[in-house]
DNA sequence: ACTTCGTCCTGTCCGC
DNA sequence: TGCGGACAGGACGAAG
């Protein structure tokens, strides 16, 4: 998916066109995501002035005053922003409609998710206390995450560096490619076990994370293949990837052949000299 | 309590 | 050119 930087990226290009704004349509097309899309979505929303839109880890929160619109883009999922009328593509599942009470514009969010791993849903309540968002790690581009948490965090934890990291109850928004991609800038080898980091490799590995999240979100964030921003364009981090998707690759500061491993079922890409083992 | 694994989908790419 | 299988940004929930 979309992970942190790419779901940052949509939120800012999103919020300027919608916030404000007055739904005054929904269509569902196709209601079949990760899990239903919440019912009589159109009633639920139509008339509804979107007061805010935040982020928490992968999710975006779109605040209506009177309960939050939930959107998760899973693995494929995008929102555009759309302002003039646009030719439906398959896979677009979701348009949401808006008009600005101060100049009357119109617009569309359009939600399109060719794999349907996301989830569009309607919370009634304030959504930290949803069971999707209840049990959530601190958000890393905050103080919250610092070294004295990740290390007091991980001690119990047996489990590789690389998993650990993408764990959203550690710390949210790493998924695959950044997490192969800070643990390289810190030269931590992705199966060192998470109990085995001293205090000093958690503030490194903190440090690593936040910046290479940075610099993603600077980047418009990364494109594989389906991801683009609310304006249809690709992010550019993916041009500077140093080891994800470059196994057999020189690495960029020894020149050693990029290594994939699996852990968890995810592709892992790390240089073994490096990054070395414990 | 912790950790691993299967699963939800479609599309693409690679080897035969 | 066609076909089967593996794999792709996530993460829940069952099983071990």
């Amino acid at each position: 998916m979309p992970e942190l930087p790419e779901v940052e990226t949509t939120k800012k290009g999103i919020a300027p066109h919608v916030e404000g704004a007055i739904v005054s349509a929904v269509v569902v097309r196709q209601p079949k995501l990760r899990w239903p899309v919440t019912p009589g979505l159109d009633s639920l929303l139509i008339g509804k002035r979107l007061l805010k839109v935040e982020r928490r880890a992968k999710y975006l929160l779109l605040d209506f005053g009177e309960g939050w619109l939930l959107i998760h883009l899973g693995m494929s999922g995008s929102l555009r922003v759309l302002t003039i009328d646009t030719e439906l593509k398959k896979h677009d599942h979701i348009d949401i409609s808006f008009t600005d009470p101060e100049d009357n514009r119109s617009i569309i969010l359009r939600y399109h998710d060719p794999r349907r791993f996301g989830a569009v849903l309607w919370i009634p309540d304030h959504w930290s206390i949803h069971p999707l968002l209840a049990k959530l790690g601190p958000e890393p581009l905050t103080d919250a995450f610092n070294k004295e948490y990740l290390y007091n965090k991980m001690r119990t934890l047996r489990t590789p560096i690389k998993t650990t990291i993408m764990d959203q109850s550690v710390v949210v928004g790493v998924g695959n490619i950044y997490a192969s991609e800070s643990l390289f800038s810190s030269k931590i080898h992705p199966q060192q076990p998470a109990n085995t980091l001293s205090v000093e490799d958690c503030e490194l590995l903190v440090r690593e994370i936040k910046q290479t999240l940075q610099l993603a979100i600077q980047s418009g964030g990364s494109t594989l293949r389906d991801y683009v921003n609310s304006a249809g364009d690709t992010g550019y981090f993916q041009h500077v990837f140093k080891v994800y998707d470059r196994a057999g690759e020189g690495c960029v500061v020894c020149s050693k052949p990029i290594e994939l491993i699996r852990l968890g079922q995810r592709s892992t890409f790390f240089c073994s000299n490096c990054q070395s083992l414990r």
